[in-house]
DNA sequence: ATTTAATGGCTATTATATTGGCCAACACGG
DNA sequence: CCGTGTTGGCCAATATAATAGCCATTAAAT
């Protein structure tokens, strides 16, 4: 039995809308399936869940693949990943380190 | 025994840089990893993998996740998904369906 | 028209991801 | 300072992804 797992329509549509860049890329460059997923070291069978845009494939893969094919992830151009990374970092080093949720039941012992 | 796999250095930072923002924008909600993940519907052990940019979740979970907390991906903006994933839709159309390898030998049967 | 190889779909097997659970450390608010 | 809930790490069990291989179809080149 398969557990059935929902996800949002935008993130439906940012997979297959990176699938299909994938596959546009490979096709302009000329490679075959096969010749992606060997570059990539995967089995073809994979590759086409990656450009048919299924939500299973791990993001490693995927983004693999985009590289190899010349897929602007982040469309950053300009940024490097690793400046974008770092200023993440100080983002995240800003906030307090840990969530605090009021689960304090103010006055709702009715 | 585990197979290792590689992985260029934009692929791991571009995963990398996508778990920092999901993380990031989880602690501006002020949602706890647990309130993502239930969201998300996936366990904490598998949302901690995704904003430590492993490699190994699916590209569903992470986009999923990216979604709930307001990450753009793709930072399009303008253009709906949709939109996009029809111009590329458009754009492979023109290209030749299957890729031509010219395994023939001209003349290097020296 | 013929040949070659790319593509699509399928299955069984193996590898790996995901889960749930537990523990320890500690950050935050009272 | 205390209590509570977050976070991080680890493990065994289970669900699922990834693979290899095969077959059928058909686009592309000769």
């Amino acid at each position: 039995m398969k557990k059935k797992r929902t996800y949002s329509k935008y993130a439906y549509e940012a997979v297959l809308l990176l699938g299909k860049q994938i596959k546009l890329n490979r096709k302009q460059r000329k490679w075959s399936e096969q010749n992606l997923a060997d570059r990539v070291g995967i089995s073809r069978a994979t590759l086409k869940k990656i450009e048919r845009g299924e939500m299973s494939p791990s993001i490693g893969l995927v983004f693999e693949a985009a590289t190899l094919v010349g897929v602007n992830l982040f469309e950053q151009d300009k940024i490097p990943l690793s400046v974008s990374i770092k200023q993440s970092n100080d983002k995240i080093a800003l906030l307090p380190q840990r969530i605090q949720t009021k689960t304090k039941v103010l006055d709702d012992d009715f």
